[in-house]
DNA sequence: CACTCAACCAAGCAAGTGCTTGGTAGGGTA
DNA sequence: TACCCTACCAAGCACTTGCTTGGTTGAGTG
């Protein structure tokens, strides 16, 4: 793998190219469902030509599931570390999955919809790990809110925490980037009703 | 398997084994990435004995969703036909889905998963139709809820449906009957959350 | 000019796929 | 006894799948 900085970068160029292209086909077709000729055709070349790039069509996840995570648990950490209080840390973690959807949408949709499937091979067992790791992080802050007096302290943290994870990565289903509504507004909604509810009147105490 | 009332109802018992054999697969593994010799294995017989029994491995999956469609939306039309208040009725319906995961959960399972790739093809495109319907139930009754005082006004109807509709169907991937809790138990603490929120403190007058 | 190398083609193999065909065992019925 | 019917088996066909192999092209580079 050449360096970026000078040389001949068209190769990794064209690297990206494909794993974004093969990306958008098993975002909207699912992964065993895509053929390396799909993808392939996608380009514009032959299916056998995509092993000069890479070494098998597993590998193409992987690389892209890897890179992913990598990236969405840098910006985790960073919100853990922060100094916000407990409210805004939870705020900023229901922007950061609608942001993600927004800029990562087919990489969402892929590990949203195989990684049950793919994590059940060996290769893919650190998926199953990210998952932990998500639910530490919503656990834990959850459980600072409570802590601090910002959330009800009669809230079963688990299910809670179960019911927001659902809602801010399924919606990778029908959020289309240019659509009606941007991710900023998509996530002040669901602020809005998670924090405060749908109900009219003043609820709880 | 004897017969249950009179007439060859083993036949029609060995069907509904065999689909509710598949329905478990097709659930857990996908439809595409179930064989019929997987089904067949399941079953304790060969690949082609299957097809003394159906059309074909879609049509199996085609009997599952029409099934398990009606039955819902019956379940739907009753709750919209009711003479109960805007928000019992919106209760009932959230709580009429998270039922159904419990009875029907693999149908439930498949539905969220294989929809948007069958309904590519003309056979399914009743699932699309289904969909329509099911969103009109859900606008119907948030509509309602606003009308009638009981739901906040400045909601906004199309990303609260969606909300709701994401998390009450997605809990299909993590709620096992028999588990840690009941649906109902599900279904009390959504409700909770749903509608006066997670937050403390009063937060809308 | 000789050489290298990334990017690709052409052809095909082995495994797996849905489904078909012709046949059989065994219980029920006239 | 003769017949029918449900449920199944045994074998295999046509096709798709991921991937391999050996070769070609064309833009560089000394």
């Amino acid at each position: 793998m050449p360096d970026q900085a000078g040389g001949s970068t068209a190769t990794e160029s064209r690297r990206e190219e494909l794993l974004r292209i093969a990306a958008d086909l098993f975002a909207s077709k699912g992964f065993r469902n895509t053929t390396v000729r799909d993808i392939a055709d996608a380009a514009g070349i032959l299916s056998g030509s995509l092993y000069h790039h890479f070494d098998s069509k597993e590998s193409m996840v992987d690389e892209l599931m890897r890179t992913f995570q990598a990236e969405l648990f840098a910006a985790y950490d960073e919100i853990l570390a922060s100094s916000d209080d407990a409210r805004t840390k939870l705020e900023r973690a229901v922007r950061l999955s609608f942001d993600t959807i927004e800029r990562r949408g087919a990489e969402v949709a892929i590990f949203q919809n195989e990684a049950a499937t793919l994590g059940a091979s060996e290769r893919f067992g650190y998926l199953a790990e990210r998952n932990r790791q998500s639910r530490d992080v919503w656990v834990t802050l959850l459980t600072e809110g409570v802590q601090s007096g910002a959330l009800r302290p009669d809230l079963d943290i688990t299910l809670t925490y179960r019911f927001i994870r659902d809602t801010v990565w399924v919606a990778v289903r029908w959020y289309r980037p240019g659509g009606p509504h941007t991710a900023t507004q998509v996530a002040d909604q669901y602020l809005t009703i998670l924090l405060d509810g749908i109900a009219k009147g003043t609820p709880h105490a």
